[in-house]
Order: structure tokens, then sequence, then C-alpha cells
RNA sequence: GCCCUCUUGGCGGAACUGGUAGACGCAACGGACUUAAAAUCCGUCGUUCGCGAGGACGUGCCGGUUCGAGUCCGGCAGAGGGCACCA
């Protein structure tokens, strides 16, 4: 593989060479598309005509295209360049079409990352992260995107985020912003808060201290409070992925069911309400649970060290749900019995249990064993009873039991009193009924959607313009004294909160008192930063955080594209966000992206050194079924195949493919194969291919001896010709539509058919010459989007002086795409036997006659009875016959 | 554990709303051109039986619906994404 490109090199640099073309009026011009050369000519050229440059022009559509904007994590790799060339396409081809395009990009640039590599290699964050921008933008040039490079800002600029905080504050006037305690992951020995990836087998990263939880008092956006409104606005998102909105209608989670009040045999805990989804099962209910953080469980804890324990063991299995929900279930009998509201006499025993979540719900429960997995689990750990109350329709009450396997299906209640014989969701009615009528529940609706808590104890994030006095309490930042920046000194090296830590920082007066108070040490959670910098975009010289004017002319966001991975909290965040913008006056619409692309994501092996260092694809060595490390030949381990990432290393660069093959060689590959919302599995071989396909066009179009520009139209064409004609227009049709629908991979198997048969064709004659250079025309158009820079030298070499980039897309004349006739396949039961030429549209008896009378279909028959023919216009014919 | 995807030749994939499975590209193989190589051009290319015409089988696995299933339904297996402090 490496022979292999480096052979390509060689011949790349001897591609420099040129020659003088026969059939060319004494013009110097490259025997070989030399795509070193010519592509920073035309950036260049495009750069100096501002052609990229968006302006508001009501007398064009707008569009506004926008890829999820990047990390500066140092470089780009080859799965951003899918992302940012997708977009590029897109942006490309909708000027063509006669829209006013808004392409910008911009840098995410707070974040975990800058902190480790302070830590790691002693160097301010924002310097880190400036150099990996320079860095990065220069890589995103060389792609060749036609982006509004004037729009670009970095996150991290205090010019944004002091907008940031202006909008923090006025959510928290409008009551957006509420302010409570949570659990975060305390690491005891660095004495800082582990963001959940570094918390790794419940240990630190860093330390290797097992990690504690903590409460903290922490800021939270109320999103819970528009759960129901980000749900049903779900429904008027028909231009995302289905599987994105059903993703965003699960997280959110609305559930209907009740909450039921149950008395304790408790002076101190007289009752608690507990909130179930499946009330129709109240009569098998064995146990209740409470959460660890229950207030009931707190109080009991204290004196009690042995519940205290048994809740620390449980915190040690950490806040993320995949953790809670595979660990084993526990539970901790408090002694507390709670009386069943209908049952006289029955009580259930009350635990602690570690998978009753204090944030969902009311972080209490009843459990029914029977009808609930978890419930299940958990009673046959303890010896509960398992008494079913929902039986299968068909089953005997009598004799239906459960063993390990909860029943959650339909069916008739049976062992309840009252509901004996009733559906599940009458049940539910009566008992909410009855419940209601006792005064001990209701009927409710839970969310699973939590609020969005924002404090971040780090460093590299928007400071959270709030102050802290003791007498006033907490109090914002006035307006004029924003932003509130970082201070450039900060020691990250050492445990504990920078923030927190800087000896003066945080002094300041109490805007209120004037008395010597405490700035809030936190910084917000990075997603706020990415939850508008679409708004910014359209101004982002605005002197508040938006332009109304730019704002209500570009927003929403006409195509966003961007990775599965953010199909949930990034975009609800967004949705939440801009709603809450919207009520601050701030722009005028609810939803910020009008239609949503999701690619796949590009993956790659994985690579390991014998230390367990994770290794670049370039530094490992692949012999026959064996993998060492280049230059030392130590032995790699090939891990899973995952999506590309700087921590597992596993990502190739651009540049290098750029280098040898050329921009567009890259951009044309990426486009190709792979479907655009797949998974793709980076891979050397092919780009080899569009190499060939790029010489090949350059070949095919300076070859050709063409009529000049403009010459009129032939009055009649040859068969050949005409031939040529209808596929340039058929191409141009199906090209069209893939690109619509972003069927990138199709659109680039439509040209290569074109090409090939661009190859093929011999122009005889002037009208034959005139289709040629129609048919080229058509072809450099249609790449134009995928590979620019070749477009453009193509077009200036069929002596063309305006740019691609300002011609408009070809249209397809439906006289010339039109089929007059079809292929109709015969199949004889089902299996295909024999096919027909007929004419588009024969009606069924003219086609059913053909069939019939043709000899291989009489063979297949055979002599049986024909039961009946279907006939599917323009497709099939079926010919049903008796079986034997 | 829960939610969401995906699975088609040696490989990436195509197949519009259930209607000719394998378009197009890659790799491989055979040939032409060349002193030679590269480039280029022509051809073969799911498996299998057959001299051939042609036939049988074939879209992860098992079953179902249908005149007809890669496509729809039920079950299973494998791979991946998300699970709230990675971005």
């Amino acid at each position: 593989m490496e022979r292999a490109s480096e052979t390509r090199r060689a011949l790349f640099l001897r591609a420099a060479s040129t020659s003088l073309h026969p059939e060319n009026d004494g013009t110097l011009f490259m025997s070989r598309y030399n795509a070193r050369e010519v592509e920073p000519k035309w950036q260049k050229q495009w750069e100096d005509g501002n052609v990229f440059l968006a302006k508001i022009d009501r007398s064009k559509p707008k569009y506004y295209v926008l890829e999820m904007f990047p990390y500066p994590s140092g470089k780009i790799h080859i799965g951003h360049g899918r992302n940012y060339v997708m977009g590029d396409v897109v942006a490309r081809y909708k000027r063509a079409m006669g829209f006013n395009v808004l392409h910008p990009m911009g840098w995410d640039a707070f974040g975990l990352p800058a902190e480790n590599a302070a830590m790691e290699q002693k160097v301010q964050p924002g310097k880190w992260t400036y150099a990996n921008i320079a860095t990065m933008k220069s890589q995103l040039k060389l792609l060749g995107l036609s982006i509004d490079w004037s729009r670009e800002f970095a996150t991290c600029d205090p010019a944004y985020y002091k907008h940031q905080q202006k909008m923090f504050l006025d959510f928290h006037r409008l009551g957006f912003v509420a302010r409570k305690e949570s659990n975060v992951n305390w690491d005891p020995v660095d004495h800082t808060v582990l963001a959940n990836e570094q918390v790794i087998d419940g240990k630190g990263w860093r330390s290797g201290a097992v990690v504690e939880q903590r409460k903290l008092t922490q800021w939270f956006f109320k999103i819970a409070d528009m759960a129901e409104e980000l749900l049903s606005a779900i429904d008027d998102l028909d231009r995302w992925p289905d599987k994105v909105r059903l993703m965003q209608r699960n997280w959110i989670g609305r559930s209907e069911g009740a909450r039921v009040t149950f008395k304790l045999n408790d002076p101190k805990h007289s009752t608690f309400e507990v909130f179930t989804t499946r009330p129709d099962t109240l009569f098998g209910a064995s146990f209740c649970a409470i959460s660890t953080d229950h207030p009931i469980a707190q109080d009991l804890a204290k004196g009690n060290t042995a519940l205290t324990d048994f809740i620390a063991e449980c915190k040690r299995i950490g806040t993320t749900e995949a953790a809670i929900e595979t660990a084993e279930k526990m539970g901790f009998d408090t002694g507390l019995k709670a009386k069943h509201p209908f049952v006289e006499g029955q009580t259930l025993p009350v635990y602690v249990a570690n998978f009753v979540l204090m944030e969902y719900g009311l972080g209490a429960i009843f459990g029914c064993p029977a009808h609930d997995q978890r419930d299940l689990d958990f009673a046959r750990k303890y010896g509960l009873p398992v008494l079913p109350v929902v039986v299968p329709e068909g089953e005997d009450p009598k004799t239906f039991s459960v063993g390990t396997e909860a029943y959650t299906g339909d069916g008739r209640l049976a062992n309840s009193d009252f509901m004996d014989g009733m559906s599940v969701p009458d049940a539910k009615r009566a008992v909410i009924k009855t419940l209601e009528s006792m005064k001990v529940g209701r009927s409710t609706i839970t969310y699973r959607l939590r609020d969005w808590g924002v404090s971040r104890q780090r460093f590299w994030g928007c400071p959270i313009p709030m102050i802290h006095c003791a007498a006033c309490g907490v109090v914002p930042v006035p307006d004029e004294d924003l932003p509130v920046t970082l201070p450039e000194d900060a020691v990250l090296d050492e445990p504990g909160s920078p923030l927190a830590r800087h000896p003066t920082w945080k002094n300041v007066a109490c805007p209120k008192c004037g008395k010597p108070a405490r700035r809030d040490t936190d910084t917000m959670d990075t997603f706020v930063d990415s939850s508008w910098y679409f708004a910014r975009f359209c101004d982002n010289t605005a002197t508040g955080p938006t332009n109304r004017e730019a704002v209500d002319y570009w927003m929403p966001v006409d195509q966003y594209i961007g990775g599965i991975e953010h199909a949930i909290l990034h975009l609800l965040y967004s949705r939440f966000f801009t709603r809450a913008m919207r009520k601050a006056g701030y722009t005028g619409v609810s939803e910020p992206f009008l239609r949503l692309f999701t690619q796949g994501m590009i993956t790659h092996e994985t690579y390991k050194d014998p230390d367990g260092k994770w290794l670049l694809p370039e530094e490992v060595e692949k012999r026959d079924d064996i993998a060492v490390k280049r230059g030392t030949n130590q032995p790699v381990t090939i891990g899973a195949v995952e999506k590309m990432s700087k921590s597992k290393k596993n990502v190739v660069p651009p540049e290098a493919v750029a280098d040898t093959y050329g921009v567009d060689a890259a951009r044309w590959f990426m486009m190709s194969d792979s479907p655009p919302e797949r998974d793709s599995e980076w891979s050397d071989a092919g780009i080899e291919g569009a190499w060939r396909f790029v010489q090949r066009v350059w070949r095919i179009v300076t070859e050709a001896s063409l009529p000049a520009v403009g010459t009129a139209m032939p009055g009649a064409f040859s068969a050949e010709a005409l031939e040529l004609r209808q596929l340039a227009h058929r191409t141009t049709a199906a090209v069209t539509e893939d690109l619509e629908k972003f069927r990138f991979n199709k659109a680039v198997a439509r040209m290569y058919e074109f090409v090939n048969a661009l190859g093929d064709y011999k122009a005889a004659s002037a009208d034959g010459q005139w289709a040629l250079r129609e048919a080229l025309e058509t072809l450099v158009l249609l790449m134009n989007p995928m590979v620019p820079h070749l477009a453009e030298e193509c077009w200036q070499s069929l002596r063309h002086t305006t740019l691609v980039v300002h011609t408009a897309w070809p249209k397809a004349d439906p006289a010339l795409t039109r089929q007059d006739t079809v292929t109709i396949a015969i199949q004889v039961d089902g299996k295909r036997r024999d096919e027909i030429d007929m004419p588009k549209d024969a009606d069924a008896k003219t086609v059913e006659a053909a069939v019939l009378a043709r000899d291989m279909v009489a063979k297949a028959i055979d002599g049986r009875r024909v039961k009946k023919v279907i006939i599917v216009p323009n497709r099939i014919a079926n010919i049903v016959v008796e079986r034997a």
C-alpha cells in the first residue's frame, strides 16, 4: 500500500511537465492534470473575487447550510473532512441553483482536552486552542471549501462568550435558570470533579483513586419545563431523519401514570409518594423502594452506619445511567412498613434500592415483581412474593404464574378485587378513580427529561456571570460589567478548580451592597456554546448576541449536517436554547434546524502497542497477518473498528491524501461509494480510482475537438449525437435528484457512467461535435460541487472566460429524458424466464398478449393451466400457473 | 440494562412506493500496446451444474404474509451509536 502511493507521488511530480497538444492551436497545456498547481490557483481566484462572502439579498431565496462546527483538537481527520465536503457540495449546488447561500465556519473551542494539554504540556489552554485553530483552518482551506471565512469565530473568544453571559442573565431574569443540588463524580485525591469519561472502573483516570459522589449546588437550565413543547414540536420536524425524532421522543420520555401516597408505620415519616406507570398492578405490589437520595433514606441514614455504608456502596457505581442499570439490583431493608392503600392489614417492606433514581418521577416506587423485570429480579433476590395480577388472554388466573421472566404484555386483571376481569387500560382508569376518591393518589404525567445542569468546575469554559455575597445572596453581574473573562495566569496542573484556587480572580465587590463578595467559580457546559453559534453566524459583528435583521433573514438553518452521535443532546439543547432566545427577543424562530442530515461516522481500526498506548495508523505497519510498530518492530494489537477520534488515535489526516492525489480526488472519493448516512470504514484503496477519474475527465475534455463557445444548435442530429444528448440530459436529471436527496454516492455513479460513455464517443461531424460540447459542459457543471477545482480548470479549457462558481446549474430537457421503450421482465410463478421490450405505458392487454406469445414462456408454462397473469405497468409480467 | 441503527459478491455499495438482485467503483485475473515498466485500451469476474442452449441455489440465521420478499411482519445472532460532565 505504502509502496503504491510512493510510486504515485513520483508520478505526480513528473506530471508537472507540459507538452504541446497536436489538436490544439499551438497553446501550451498540461498533458497530465496537475492538481498541486491547479488547486491553489482557483482557491486564490475564489478568495480574491470574494465569491463566498454572503450578503443579505432579498432578490434571491436564501439558503443557510451549516455543518456542526469542529472542536479544535489539533488536526482535522478525514472523518471531519467527509462532513465538511458534504456541506460544501450542498452549498455549491444550491449556489448554482440560484440561492443566496450562507456557509460559515467557526470553532467549538472550549473543552476538556485543552485543560489536559495544559497539564501535560504546560501550555495555557488558550494558546493551545488557538494554535490548533490555525492548523485546522489551514487544513480546511486546503479542502477548497466554499466558506464565508469573514464570519469565523471561536467560542472561547470573550467577544463571543460575552453574549452568552448576557443571555444567561436574561434567561435568569425570565425564569429559565434554577439553582439546585446534583451529584458529581468527585476525585478525592485530585480534589476535582471528573467527567464520566474520566471515571474508569469507578476510579479517577489520573489519580486512580476510588471516585466518590458529592452533592454540589449548581446552575440548571429548566429544560424539563419545556418537555411537552419540545416533544410535540418534534411532529413538525418532518425534514429530520425519523430515527433522530424517535430518539428525541424517547429521551424526553413522556409517561402517563399515577402518584400514590403510602402511609408508613413511622411517626417521623408518616407518608411518602411513589410514581408508577402501572397503577393497575397495585394489588400485585410486594415492596416499596426509595432512592438513596430520597429524603427519607438520607434521614434514616443519620446514625445508622449500616445504611450509610450501603448508600456509600451504591454511590460507587457512579452517576451514569448505564452503570446503574447494569449493576446488580441491591436493596437495604429499612424496617419501615408501608400500608397497602386498598388491602386492610397488608403492609409492604420499604427498601432503599440502587436502581431507583431520585431524578425520575418521585424517587420512590412500589414494586410489582410479576409485571416488571427489574422488580422481579429484586424480589427473587430478597425472597419477596410474586403475585400475577395481569393474566394473558386465554390463561387461567388460578394456574398462571411468573418464573424468571416478568409478564409485561396485555391481558385481564386478576387477584385485584374490584378490577378483576378488566383490561389494562380500564383498570388504570378505575384504580386512579378509586385512589382519587380516597384522596391517596391521582393521575400524573412525568418526563424522563431532566433539567440541564450547566455548571462545570473547570477552567476552560465560559465563566458563569454570577456573584455570591454573604449579605445579598446570589447577585447577577451587571450587564455593563460583561464579559467576565478568564484569567490568563491560571495554574492548571494542581488539584482542584483553577478558578476557585486563583488568588485574586474570584474576589469582587458585591454589585448590590459593595461589600467583598466572590464570583461564581464554575464555567458553563460547552454544550451551551454550541447551542446558539448558528445564530451568531448570521452576524458575528452584532453588538448584542444577535442582529435581528440578520437572524430574521438567515434563520433557521436550512440544512444542518453532522454526526449521528449528536442526535440527542446537542440538538435538543439547541432547540431549547433557541426557544429561550426567542422569548428573550434574540430570534424570531423556535426551531433552529429546518432540515437535518446525520452523516455516518468514519471508522477505522484501532491499534495499541505492548504498553497499551494507542497508536496512529501511520505508526503501524502491516505484514501479512501481523502488525508491528514502524521503526521499533514491536508487536501491535489490532483493536475494534471504531469511530475516528483523537482519543483513540485511529485518525487519518487529509493532507497526505490531498498531497498525493489532490484535493478533488479526495473530495470525489469521500462522496463516492458509501451512502453518506452510513458509517464507512476508511481505506486507502479507492482513492486511486478517484485520481484516475480526475485524469480521465481532464484528458477527455482537453482532447476533444469542439465548436466555439456559443455556436448555434444544429437543426438535426445523427443517431449517435442524439443518444449522447439524451444521456447528458438524463444524467442531469438523475444527478440533480440525487443531490437533492443527499445521494452523493449515486450521483458519483451516474457521472462515472456518463464519463464512460464520453470516452467511447466519436464526434464525426459538426452536429456530433456540438453534442459533445454540450455533454462536456454538462459534465463539468454537474461534477463541480464535488470537484470544484477540476471543474474550473476544465471550464477554462473549454474556452469559457467566466467561472463555474458563477454559472447556473444545467437544466434537463424533458424531450430528451423521455423513455419511449421499456424492458419488461417476464416471470412464470415468480421466477424470471424471459424479457421483452415494449412501448412505454403499453396497456395490460397488449403486454399480456405479447408475453404469452413468447416461446420461452410457452416452454416454462409447459402445458399447465394459466390461473392468472399479473401485469405491473412498465415493469413486470407474472404468469401464475396451476401447480403440478 | 434501556433507546436507536446496521448486516447484499473478494471489498465499498446499487436495486424508485413489494416487481429483472449485484448498477457504479475498488481489487483480482486474461489480453493488446511497449525493448521494459507505468499509464491507457479490450475482456472476464456471486456460487454451482452443463460442451452449449440453459438450469439450480443465492441479500446474517429461523419462520410467516404474498402471484412475487434484499424490501413487509415475528423471533434470533453479530456489529456500531447514545445513555445527561468527551465533543
